[in-house]
DNA sequence: AATTATTTTTAGACTAGTCTAAAATTTTTA
DNA sequence: TAAAAATTTTAGACTAGTCTAAAAATAATT
């Protein structure tokens, strides 16, 4: 139904208008899908065409609800083809992205379902992302940065901001997954960096580089 | 690597090359990619410069060992990839056809590797074709017929010629699958169609277009 | 408010893949 | 074996998506 590039697109808009619902501008959907601003602007043309979203010209764009749509459709299959990566395959987490930028592009609306079914319908990915239902309805979360935390807080290890492979292998090497149950133990004014208790009994330092890609829940 | 249209010109070709080693002619590939003579050219000089294939002008083609290499290892990824969704997710051997063409272009040799070592390293796919080998070998077949089988002989059902989802909806309504075991009764000469007996106990009568689809063995 | 800087859009060109229509070649048939 | 038929290739055009370079619009700065 629609092609590749589409899906990348409306999904790059989705995914900038989840963080700063303004200023989905020309060049950050250009900087995200590494291309050029004048591409950008020849395919908002004829996604607006197809009335997947609105455009006014140097105004920027919003998706219109068919667009959302499309966008959810695909982080959904996105996710749940992570969420099969890693529990049936084995894959790290920090090796399913790649994969999964592929196979979200897989039309199939009885494979997603089957797929899910299979996969006994996740809520959540290897990284802690929500997974849209099949009614493109998505959890928002209420997760919080982990250098955000008081000292004394314990709360439990739940995402990432950082998806990046290796942001999630340095997490691997100091021993971070979902789950941890973490407590705050100190926060360094100075250079914002934390020390915490890893359960059972772990100390580590993190810088706050670590600990502001980290997305922590109360316990 | 390899774009899927260029995957998918190597693959119809090689399948030509299967069965009609000779007279893989521009014609007949345009048939099975359901699309124009021009197009096949055009796309024939274009895999003969990436040495991908042998081509003559107006003589035809055959595949160099680098082009069956691919050709092979996109065969392999089609029949994991059915095989996956038949004992995994329970779709039914005339689904699974449409959903593999596209699964067959997903390009990760690691993620090929794991599915193969998830699925048991399968010898064969839903409809009894062998699935190759990471190294591309792909084991010949001695299957033959039911319609060439003689009277009395003792058969076990074990593929099919016919791929297309009525023909395998037929099957299923006859209740013919792989490992029926298959008695042949006797042979009409005058129309070809062939008495059979069903294990344990089903009495059928198969039309030669029938029989002439149903691949079995020996037993 | 005018100039400068930045962003966005347009214009025109390029590649991959496709098509139709016409030309070239091969095969068939009488 | 020459004419007719069929097949294959070429020529030129089209779409999707991309790019560079230049023009247009907006935003920032003095």
């Amino acid at each position: 139904m629609y092609s590749f590039t589409e899906e990348n697109y409306l999904k790059a808009i989705y995914k900038l208008s989840e963080r700063e619902p303004e200023s989905i501008t020309t060049n950050a959907i250009a900087e995200v899908l590494e291309t050029k601003a004048a591409s950008v602007t020849d395919m908002i043309k004829k996604l607006s065409d197809k009335k997947l979203l609105k455009y006014e010209k140097y105004r920027g764009v919003t998706l219109t609800e068919k667009g959302r749509l499309i966008a959810v459709e695909t982080v959904r299959k996105h996710r749940l083809w992570e969420t099969f990566l890693h529990e049936k395959l084995e894959f790290g987490w920090d090796e399913v992205h790649d994969i999964a930028e592929q196979l979200e592009h897989i039309n199939s609306e009885a494979l997603t379902n089957k797929l899910d079914d299979f996969l006994g319908n996740p809520s959540h990915d290897p990284h802690g992302d929500p997974i849209p239902t099949r009614s493109g309805e998505i959890k928002r979360s209420n997760l919080f940065l982990l250098c955000d935390a008081k000292p004394k807080q314990k709360v439990v290890m739940s995402g990432v901001v950082d998806h990046s492979a290796p942001f999630l292998q340095h997490l691997n090497k100091i021993a971070i997954a979902l789950g941890s149950q973490i407590e705050l133990l100190d926060k360094n004014e100075y250079d914002g960096s934390v020390e915490v208790k890893l359960f059972p009994s772990t100390h580590l330092h993190l810088s706050k580089e670590v600990a502001k890609n980290i997305l922590v829940k109360t316990r």
